[in-house]
DNA sequence: ATGAAAGCGCTAACAT
DNA sequence: ATGTTAGCGCTTTCAT
């Protein structure tokens, strides 16, 4: 006994298969009567519908992609992505959509991945890590594979955007460590060629106005480190240093305690991203969260709504909030205990 | 201009489909010659095999599943997920094979994922997360979905089983604190209907002897922090904390520095799963990495073989290793030479 | 309101 | 070594 299809039911309820088919899909008046006769004989056959058969006729996998051109190490020391898939996932439970997760390790293999998604893995995809010079843009539009850019994108592009303000945060920041005395203030940036990373950089140097003090991380533990020995060895050493993500900056105030200075009083130190272990921390470290679960609902959403038909959007999603603790405060106030989690 | 067809390749080519077919899966020689006409035709087209209608011929969807039952802000803080999807995807890269995820919030909408799953989604699954009663074994059984389980599985079964040894490590810790002169050690585990928290608490039974410093959490930091509350109270307090994972760790140790103790000389902490940030700690965290990277391999290949028609295994994954760090160093270590060498 | 039949784009017998 | 012909299990015209 193999799988039951659509015929066996239809025969069970002595219809036809187009009338199980559309008892289903409601896209034609079915009386109340067959409706009970076609349910009650899916339900005694255990029927659900094939979802390759039914991707076949419709030209709709009813699923997602994501592609990850990442390496897995890195990835896994990632605290972003598990929280972003949890939001796509939960716009699309509510539309009986999969997801789809491909991670590559070259160009070659990205490609191939997106092309598999055009053709019959996925409806559209959400395009993660956005480089300033974006060949997957051009790549995906050319394949007509419909996709939402997660981040700002400069170019033209016909689709659909979910932004978030990288700069007001690093403003945010900069002004409260100007409030507490600091003059001298480092940036620790992320790889320069994602738009995230530049954002975050860029008002650093607007508000800061010289890139003496700027260097550019990639997100590992380690670059927080050497570039944090970097920085405190300069003669005119900074007071304070913004990190581009955590990890960098956990590194970097490990590396500062290691060589006697005190955090926050020798050194102020703040991250980005908030990772769930960072109000823990001793000092506790300040840091951006950035909501990436709502980010990510967001963003399938905004997917689902293309895929629908409507017309493509540039959205922004205003949800970075400053977490401010004890690694970024004054003398004076020192002596609290590390803030209560919710 | 729709997507090409394979129909439309082989016009190009000069051949029929069946040839167009065997020329890329091999299961027939053909001549190098056609093979050519073949290969530069569908270069031509830009052609791409459509992987629904490929589904529906060989009743394969070349996908694997694997469904999450977890909270999303559960799943966000977790440091195992992502590493062990990147081992499962360098596992599934090599044979061209998609994994479907689906995170769901019900019971109900967990067997519909699964059944979703058996239904054309994908060919197999890898179930994690494994309770000591588990629904879902005779579940999947029933649905006749080839499914790997993450974790030992104690009833009969069927399926493939890639475990990992639980006890050993809590062992190991034991004695190391015990060689360092504990007497009071306690342990907060995580939710005792996990096999594997089980499996844990049952080793650390065996060699304490009594529960009375056994306590049930449920690995986030809010219960880390109440059990050790909970456990500093006591009159006859331990002075060590094995912890089932980093996040109840360092919740339970911030909060034993808030009142005072110092780590590790008024209390020892050890936590599990070996956070990326632990090693960055002060003092760094002890805890047992268990390589999630390499097991999320060894399931996806243990899966990839049972699809393939191998008869299913229990494979054991010997990974775990103990991270000794500050937080259960000697207090004659500090400074001085440790009494034990490893 | 329902039935009959023609695809969707592939693969896999069965031929030659 | 290659062509012919049925399906795979659905959806969707076109009829009635």
């Amino acid at each position: 006994m193999s799988r039951p299809t659509i015929g066996d039911v239809a025969r069970v309820a002595g219809v036809t298969k187009a009338t199980v088919s559309h008892a289903y899909s409601g896209k034609r008046p079915i009386s109340a009567a067959t409706k009970a006769r076609v349910f009650a004989a899916a339900q005694e056959l255990q029927w659900v519908p094939s979802s390759s058969a039914r991707a076949l006729a419709t030209r709709r996998a009813n699923a997602i992609g994501i592609v990850l051109a990442r390496e897995p190490a890195i990835l896994a020391s990632d605290t972003f992505f598990p929280a972003f898939i949890s939001g796509v996932e939960t716009a699309l439970a509510e539309h009986e959509v999969a997801l789809v997760l491909q991670v590559v390790g070259s160009r070659t293999a990205e490609e191939r991945a997106y092309r598999a998604m055009a053709n019959g893995r996925a409806d559209g995809v959400i395009v993660l890590d956005l480089h300033r010079t974006e060949w997957r843009v051009p790549f995906l539009q050319q394949l007509r594979l419909p996709a939402v850019l997660l981040g700002a994108f400069d170019g033209p592009t016909s689709f659909s955007c979910v932004r978030t303000d990288d700069a007001a945060p690093v403003r945010e920041l900069v002004a409260h460590l100007r409030g507490l005395g600091h003059e001298r203030i480092a940036h620790v940036a992320g790889p320069l060629d994602y738009v995230h990373s530049h954002a975050r950089a860029q008002a650093y140097l607007e508000e800061v106005g010289t890139p003496e003090l700027l260097r550019e991380g990639d997100f590992g533990a380690g670059s927080g480190r050497a570039l944090t020995a970097e920085l405190l060895e300069l003669a005119d050493r900074p007071t304070a240093i913004l990190y581009a993500n955590d990890t960098m900056a956990i590194a970097g105030y490990s590396l500062a305690r290691s060589r006697g200075l005190t955090v926050p009083d020798d050194l102020a130190v703040a991250g980005f991203d908030d990772d769930h272990l960072s109000a823990y921390l001793t000092p506790a470290l300040t840091s951006v969260s950035s909501d990436p679960l709502q980010r990510g609902r967001v963003a399938a959403e905004r997917l689902l709504a293309d895929l629908a038909g409507e017309p493509p959007r540039q959205v922004t999603v205003d949800c970075t909030v400053l977490r401010l603790r004890a690694s970024t405060e004054a003398r004076a106030a020192r002596g609290h205990q590390p803030e209560e989690t919710s």
